[in-house]
DNA sequence: CTAAATTATGAGTGAGCACTCACTAAAATT
DNA sequence: AATTTTAGTGAGTGCTCACTCATAATTTAG
């Protein structure tokens, strides 16, 4: 059945999530689906294929979510729009993004899946946004591959710092007013020209 | 001897660091070092160990640098020059950085270390030089720790891509325009004011 | 209701691997 | 030169864990 299938990969993700891949063991997805073990392989040949199809199904879920909204108005509510919309999108998905994220540290498989199918077609749709409205006169004529990279990085620190490595533990932020710092920086920069 | 310990680190240190800690074995740890199996477990009790001995052995050395020269001159040259040290002290060190940063998602105790020993020291003497050049009026009121983070993150970002995801294949930048455009982002961001 | 087909089970298997230990080689001490 | 101490070895051990398969339960077909 179609549905055991399902189940079977939301425990996967659920455990991965929880200790990563090498961690896990097939004996507690099979205890946390409420399936026993051989059943995991009559739908999943290895646990490896496993982790495929966790990361494939988040990215086919999440990608179109990811590509869509960009919103027109000024350019601080359309770059605060974004950041917002994917931050909440990166936030459901977070565990799951930091599995994905560790393990494709070291498998070049899965990172090439990722790179290709995620980070490249979402930086492609941000680098035409950019071009746009350099083009409109309102943005700066500056690289917008490294540009758009630069809002990425500034909105992927505090997700890394939060939802990776668990930093509100240590310094918790303010999430408008992140948001807003970032824009303002983006924008303006941090330098004083006098009032 | 003291030398042995040092090979065998280093050994490890080159075997985590291409396979990861969990695909890494004793075994290959010993080939590569030059030495016994056995030899591994007379210097470190356990292969957790050898983890945590490479890790802090990274840190130690790698600190004070981290924290050191914080130049003067304009605010341009400054931030560009700490970029720049950064950068090269990262590179050097990447592939452990690497290992690092995947194990500390998901270890609790490996990343308390971290956080506390490396990212919260370098941040507040970061913060600290913001506030400072804050007060001469050279940079805007924002909340420092926010500031500086988002500065980390524009320079992590392509480290990440770079360094850890290999993103080289995909999209190559040069170092010079990527410093010289977050430089120019950070102080005054990327909208167009007109000429 | 029975037979066949499909799906699920979990004890069992074998491979991989961290770690041990009985032994050897080398160095230090007498 | 003899003895003790220290350093190094690698085959062996036991445990973990992905994966198998003979059997059982459930569903479907006749």
């Amino acid at each position: 059945m179609e549905e055991r299938r399902r189940e079977i990969l939301a425990a996967a993700g659920r455990v991965f999530a929880r200790k990563g891949f090498e961690r896990s063991t097939t004996a507690e997805i099979a205890r946390e689906a409420g399936v026993a073990e051989g059943t995991i392989f009559r739908y999943f040949p290895t646990k490896r294929d496993l982790l495929v199809s966790v990361v494939a199904s988040l990215v086919m879920e999440s990608l179109p979510a990811l590509l869509e909204r960009i919103e027109t108005g000024t350019i601080e509510d359309a770059i605060k729009d974004i950041l917002r919309n994917r931050l909440d999108l990166i936030k459901e998905n977070a565990p799951l993004l930091k599995l994905f994220f560790a393990e494709a540290l070291f498998r070049e498989d899965l990172r090439e899946k990722f790179i290709e199918e995620v980070v490249l077609r979402a930086t492609a749709r941000a680098e035409a946004f950019y071009r746009q409205q350099q083009e409109q006169g309102n943005l700066r004529p500056l690289n917008p591959q490294i540009a758009i990279r630069c809002l990425m990085g500034m909105l992927g620190i505090f997700v890394i710092w939060k939802e990776f490595l668990g930093g509100d533990k240590y310094v918790r932020f303010d999430e408008e007013e992140v948001l807003e710092t970032i824009t303002t920086i983006y924008l303006d920069g941090v330098r004083d020209r006098g009032r």
